[in-house]
DNA sequence: GGGTTAGGGT
């Protein structure tokens, strides 16, 4: 094998992919790519680089690089790698993480989240510095191994030298085997102590079956319980009970622990504390992947879990409890079986889980895509519909994606793309230079330059437009803090024993009309006391006020990163504070689907696209609720819940979502007293009214209508009061004919006011809409045709009218030397109907 | 008055 590594490669015998190492190099000498299934417990985790570099790779062709999709798992891995093959962390092994990077020139097995490397493809889109790629627990699912997966696949042709092992649990090995044309499967045996499966269908409701399931297992022999529920408030129904429960003898007293992510970390770290009395532990899914609880014998599952759907329907996050899959169920069971025989009970009937579905439904099908969309555009990869994902998800899902990127403004309107190019392809031009050919249905749009911005900040593309507008409103340095809070967990604890005072110490920090401010005055409270405090008196500060140290650093640690990042991307950074509604302004640009209208009657909010919601009971403004506000994580469970708010004036919306927002207008009507046509606006954003009756000029909205209404009211009916010479002139003719008509007895004399209106129309400048623009279109025209617009006596008398005239009725009677003054009136029934003479 | 799973990042 090779002569350049430093030592001598060893396998621990007890582990079965020790067995099985000389087929795994054969298979991956042979073949590009190939794929590892076995159990935890097998050790393909820590021996696969270690087989790849006796093969000869990580050395000069590049580097050996190896995902895992948690970050504590990255490091944990590098270590036991690094120990094994007794050299230094960050050497020969190193590990790259988020805030930290253990690699460098001489590393040639590097360890990473899926993540890291997902960044690494943005400025090496070949990924030329690995000649390996471990993709490990590829079964999980993730995001990000979905993408990587399907960017990998068609890297392959483009990298012939690259070699791909893909590590799976032995669920499904065939899947990505399949993915990747048939790609050899090489089946590791785990080490597990047989586990025996029992059937408890509810009889009761789940508290009972639970405390049931303990009973029978603490006679079953020594061992700590783990039981896996749905969620926070099942676990403490559970827990309630089992403290209430018994125990007849002293071998069964045990204690009961509550593990969930939520948790303080004091909390959660007594599960890993050793411990004399037996224990039960209620657990959430955290134990299903990301944290092995020591010790545990016995397995009790529900059978349930809140599973992250997104709607493409409503565009809303849901946390459902549902079923778990088949393999989601093994997974639980295999938590027990470590060191000794188990028995796993589970809360259902057999024949429910043989119909239960085979795996859990991977994230790309259940999650908002905007962000893979995002970076897929960014990376030039154009049409996701042809992207190679081992399974993908729907057009509805990818096109309710691109809808959230088109109201950021990431991305130009897919509709406008599409109508430029009638044969249903879509050439994209790419940031650089190259052209993206789509086909119509899915075609991905090119990206603006917030667009190309987005891509670069290393958070979800809302608080990205969040900090973009920050930049532009001058107050970068809030937004980014803000920005930080929320794609990180709350660092704010709050332990179930101590919740009152939890609730008061993080009281301190709230702003009533903003939970934002609330960040920002925890942020502020979080640096002074940082700046006056030593280290260890700081985290000290921490504890009694409820905050979770670690997180608090996770939080500074973005801040810092978002700062670079903005730097880079000639965002510029605020020394000056700035004020709360620019702020507020710049955090709307993210969240412009997320504003909600105050229901009174209802005590929730209107939202987007017809929906509801109300304001989570955490939140500052739960109590006193104002009519507009916008959150930034609406989560639909027991109902919609917006969780992180603030107040906003609606007409912010209106500015910022200029590209959304609908007008419409009604009663267009003439005002006399402006000279001008009015009507109402009324301006929604999807479907919220975020100005319901404003009365606006409407010469400017329809030019058409406005100018009918102006001619037909100012100057056919004459509703205005003006010195314009034609206007008066035209009254007296009108006057005339009218008394024509008085005089003959007869209607009809007086042509009617569409004669008049189209007379006007004929001459009157197309952009008059009011008195105003007809005084200074009047101003120019009547120097070259002064008379244009003065009515004839024959214009406004009817053509079967033409053989009357008003000399035939006589002004006067004269009787003698009497000259009686005549009144012609044609209104019959009326006492002075016909001809009146005054005596 | 009311109350969510857990992972990841240029």
């Amino acid at each position: 094998m090779s002569a350049t590594l430093p030592m001598q490669i060893s396998y621990p015998e007890q582990l079965p992919v020790t067995q099985r190492r000389h087929d795994i190099a054969e298979a991956i000498r042979d073949h590009q790519v190939v794929i590892v299934a076995g159990e935890t417990g097998s050790g393909k985790t820590t021996q696969l680089p270690k087989i790849c570099l006796e093969l000869g790779r990580g050395q000069e062709g590049g580097v050996i690089g190896h995902t895992q999709p948690r970050r504590i798992a990255a490091r944990t891995v590098a270590e036991r790698i690094a120990a094994e093959l007794g050299t230094e962390l960050g050497q020969l092994v190193g590990y790259q993480v988020r805030f930290t990077d253990r690699s460098s020139a001489q590393t040639m097995v590097k360890v990473m989240t899926d993540g890291i490397l997902l960044a690494e493809v943005q400025r090496d889109r070949d990924l030329r510095r690995y000649d390996t790629i471990i993709i490990d627990e590829a079964h999980e699912r993730s995001l990000n191994i979905d993408f990587i997966l399907g960017y990998v696949k068609q890297l392959l042709p483009r990298r012939p030298d690259l070699k791909v092992v893909i590590t799976s649990a032995t669920i499904d090995p065939r899947r990505f085997s399949a993915h990747f044309d048939d790609a050899p499967v090489i089946e590791v045996s785990g080490r597990m102590y047989p586990v025996e499966v029992r059937y408890r269908e509810l009889t009761d409701d789940q508290t009972q079956g639970i405390t049931d399931a303990v009973r029978e297992l603490l006679t079953a022999g020594p061992g700590d319980i783990l039981v896996f529920l749905s969620g926070e408030r099942e676990i403490r129904d559970a827990a309630d009970a089992l403290r209430r429960l018994r125990p007849t003898r002293v071998s069964d007293a045990f204690e009961v622990l509550s593990l969930y992510a939520r948790l303080s970390s004091a909390e959660q770290h007594r599960v890993f504390a050793p411990h004399q009395r037996r224990r039960v532990v209620l657990a959430t899914n955290v134990a299903e992947t990301s944290l092995t609880v020591p010790g545990i014998r016995y397995v009790v599952d529900t059978g349930l879990a809140r599973i992250s759907r997104f709607s493409a329907r409503t565009k809303v996050q849901r946390l459902p409890i549902e079923p778990i899959s088949k393999a989601s169920a093994d997974q639980r069971k295999g938590r027990c079986g470590r060191q000794a025989d188990g028995i796993c009970i589970r809360l259902y009937a057999e024949e429910d889980f043989d119909a239960r579905p085979e795996f859990t439904d991977p994230e790309i099908v259940r999650t908002n895509l905007a962000s893979v969309i995002l970076q897929m555009t960014a990376l030039g990869l154009g049409d996701i519909g042809r992207f190679p994902f081992v399974e993908p998800p729907d057009t509805r899902s990818v096109q309710a994606g691109i809808q959230l990127l088109e109201e950021i403004g990431a991305i130009t309107s897919a509709r406008r793309a599409r109508r430029s190019k009638p044969r249903g392809r879509a050439e994209t031009r790419m940031a650089d230079g190259r052209t993206a050919v789509s086909s119509g249905k899915n075609a991905t749009p090119a990206l603006t330059t917030i667009g190309r911005q987005l891509a670069q900040l290393p958070v979800d593309p809302r608080l990205g437009r969040m900090i973009v507008e920050g930049h532009r409103n001058g107050c970068l340095r809030e937004v980014i803090i803000v920005a930080a809070a929320l794609s990180i967990q709350d660092p704010r604890e709050r332990p179930s024993e101590q919740q009152d005072a939890a609730d008061a110490a993080h009281r301190r920090f709230a702003d009533p009309t903003s939970d934002f401010a609330g960040l920002l005055n925890l942020w502020g409270f979080v640096k002074e006391q940082q700046k006056e405090l030593s280290s260890s008196a700081f985290r000290r500060l921490c504890k009694t006020d409820f905050l979770n140290y670690l997180r608090i650093r996770e939080w500074q640690d973005l801040d810092s990163q978002l700062r670079q990042v903005s730097k880079q991307l000639g965002l510029s950074l605020t020394k000056t504070p700035a004020s709360a509604e620019a702020v507020h302004r710049s955090l709307l640009a993210g969240l412009l689907s997320h504003i909600g209208m105050k229901d009174v009657d209802k005590r929730d909010y209107l939202g987007a696209r017809g929906s509801r919601f109300a304001i989570f009971p955490g939140s500052a403004l739960a109590k006193k609720q104002p009519p507009f506000v916008m959150s930034a994580e609406l989560v639909e469970t027991s109902r919609l819940w917006g969780r992180v708010n603030a107040a906003i004036e609606p007409e912010w919306a209106e500015s910022i979502g200029a590209h959304l927002v609908k007008r419409t207008y009604s009663e267009p009507h003439w005002e006399y007293k402006r000279g001008a046509v009015m009507a109402f606006e009324k301006v929604t954003l999807y479907g919220i009214p975020i100005v319901s009756e404003r009365k606006v000029d409407y010469g400017r909205i329809d030019r058409a209508v406005a100018r009918d209404l102006f001619i037909r009211h100012a100057l056919v009916q004459g509703e205005w009061r003006t010195h314009h010479r034609f206007f008066h002139a035209n009254q007296e003719v009108l006057a005339e004919a009218e008394e024509l008509e008085q005089r003959a007895r007869r209607r009809g004399i007086v042509v009617d006011d569409e004669t008049l209106f189209d007379f006007y129309d004929e001459r009157v400048g197309p952009d008059v809409v009011s008195t105003a623009h007809f005084d200074s279109w009047w101003k120019q025209q009547r120097r070259t045709t002064p008379q244009l617009l003065e009515f004839s006596l024959d214009l406004v008398v009817q053509d079967a009218a033409d053989d009357l005239s008003v000399q035939e009725f006589p002004d006067v009677w004269r009787h003698g030397d009497a000259a009686m003054p005549l009144v012609y009136e044609f209104d019959p029934g009326a006492e002075s109907d016909g001809v009146t003479v005054e005596i």
